[in-house]
DNA sequence: CTCCGAAATAACAACGTTGTTACTATAATG
DNA sequence: CATTATAGTAACAACGTTGTTATTTCGGAG
């Protein structure tokens, strides 16, 4: 049985209000009082009891994450960093790896302060969840939820421009090509509005599909790509993941970077700096998108309805010595 | 504002009370009365509040599952099986992947039923826990709390054993060795003793250390093992990951496993099957291990204290011809 | 038609906590 | 010394649910 504010109350000799005012630092008991109290409470290992305290709040002071069941392990740091930013507001993240309308039926019933999840193409029908929503994906995907949307197509499409302005036209594209995971289509739409704005060449491997975000595939499909005969001048790679099974590969086969192919890849996170090259990256920060992702949490979490629906955010280059000027 | 049974008792004409029996099914209420209570709590969307529920009731019908930090990726096939057997007994899986001390207060603020805990090394404070816990790991490192076992130092024994009665002498590990993770260290000791029993030959590459469990980390580690004037004529791999790496770095090499090489991998979980090659595994099979998991939770949710703390599981060889005899 | 007993439903207490209101010493004021 | 603020603490209601107990309803027996 677990220990309660009335047992620290009978053990302290006062009431059990008093106790609870006490652990809470309300000014309403003496200084004395809360301190012989506060020990009682932690000689007795007195841990709340997080139902009843929302039961009668009506806040639960936590965050239902649903994890994505698509590219799982691609999401690590950013779920790692929203619960950081998290506990330093004193809120907790639970998390669920259940199937999306599940996992928030389960948070609804504990009446988490709200749900985050994350944009697999499958956020239609999310209207009628009681606990509000944020979700980081595409704005127009989720209608009626607000989103973080950090623009994987302009991101890519900036990629594109950024090395078509330095002269490159044979890029080849390196990503999840035909998926329902509207994050993947959104990159690939960006390289092909790209492709037909600056005309660039339609060279077989402009697109290099791989099946998934995963390093190996990555490895696979450049080591393909460096057999053909027309071989890009540039390359735009659609995951930190990927780009590092790609390194490997030109490793291997002597390709270096930037001096035989250069290289932009998505994702703006710290591990680019565990590369053994300085590799160019596109899209927004991790930080910034955690950062986002937060306040539009404690956005719903106090307001319900957040005026201000859909929050985009800027991609931008963050250029390291990866793209050599093509003449 | 949510609705309660008191918004469906009002709109059903009746009291709350029944309400919350029609809706347990319980055999006091009338079935037409119980359906039309039903069919009002469906269209006023109703969610149980898990609150409520499990202040009265002490029982939240939900486990903690404290996520690793280290070999995140690994487990996540394991936490996958086990949400799934615990959706299938009405329980809820809610995950944490905060540091584990942390994780199990939050859990015992929200009076989980009980907490599932992967055995890291850093188990040894865990007593003073009021929700119970189990522990996926090593018997020895965690003394005061109910432990699935799988034996890894035996497992990997039963595979130099094996290896070694068909001939086998010089026989490579792939492994973390020098770790805070108990689990790759009984791994090791497992090999080390067969090394010393069955005098297997010491010669350079008898260890072949990695830095993590990914594939990345065999390939490279193959890659290099096969410069080496020496070579071993089989290889045990500690993990699953390990050994798709080092089988992608024998797929460049031309070295065929069983030809060359004779190969046994740590890890019997359905994915074996993905590989290019049949790959023998030992190891206790991923199902019986949640299985076991599932169960012990189960009991200590209902007794609180289980006699039986320790459960040991027999790892055992599941043969794919990927062994030769060696003459 | 009255009364009994079962069946159905209603009322109520309890779970552990918080916020509000009510009480009780204590000190200050005249 | 009586009166009144005031600080400190106690008592109590409420949160949404469940299990137990009390009440109503109704069919049938007398």
């Amino acid at each position: 049985m677990s220990v309660t504010i009335k047992d620290i109350a009978r053990a302290a000799g006062v009431s059990y209000s008093t106790v609870s005012k006490a652990l809470r630092n309300s000014p309403l008991v003496k200084e004395p009082t809360r301190k012989h109290i506060k020990k009682i409470a932690d000689q007795l290992g007195y841990q709340p009891n997080a139902a009843a305290r929302s039961l009668v709040s009506k806040k639960s002071h936590t965050i239902g994450i649903v994890w994505p069941t698509i590219e799982r392990a691609a999401h690590s740091s950013l779920i790692t960093s929203m619960n950081n930013r998290l506990e330093q507001l004193s809120y907790t993240s639970l998390i669920s790896i259940n199937e999306m309308e599940f996992a928030i039926n389960v948070f609804n019933r504990y009446r988490v302060d709200a749900v985050l999840v994350f944009d697999d193409g499958s956020n239609q029908g999310l209207s009628p969840s009681k606990v509000p929503v944020v979700s980081y994906g595409i704005a127009e995907s989720s209608p009626f939820v607000p989103t973080v949307d950090v623009q994987r197509r302009k991101a890519i499409y900036l990629a594109a421009e950024y090395l078509h302005s330095i002269g490159h036209t044979k890029i080849s594209y390196f990503g999840v090509m035909d998926t329902p995971d509207v994050m993947q289509r959104e990159k690939a739409k960006g390289f092909d509005l790209a492709v037909e704005k600056f005309k660039l060449e339609a060279f077989p491997t402009l697109h290099v599909p791989v099946s998934s975000l995963e390093s190996y595939e990555g490895y696979l499909a450049a080591k393909k790509l460096m057999q053909q005969e027309v071989k890009p001048t540039a390359i735009i790679s659609s995951s930190h993941d990927l780009t590092k099974g790609i390194l490997r590969a030109f490793q291997e086969l002597n390709v270096s970077v930037p001096e035989d192919m250069s290289f932009i890849s998505y994702d703006t996170i710290p591990e680019v700096n565990e590369l053994e090259v300085p590799i160019s990256t596109v899209g927004v920060p991790l930080e910034i998108i955690t950062e986002k992702l937060t306040e539009a949490l404690m956005d719903v979490v106090v307001e319900h309805d957040s005026k201000e629906n859909i929050i985009y955010l800027e991609p931008g280059l963050s250029l390291r010595n990866s793209c050599k000027p093509f003449t």
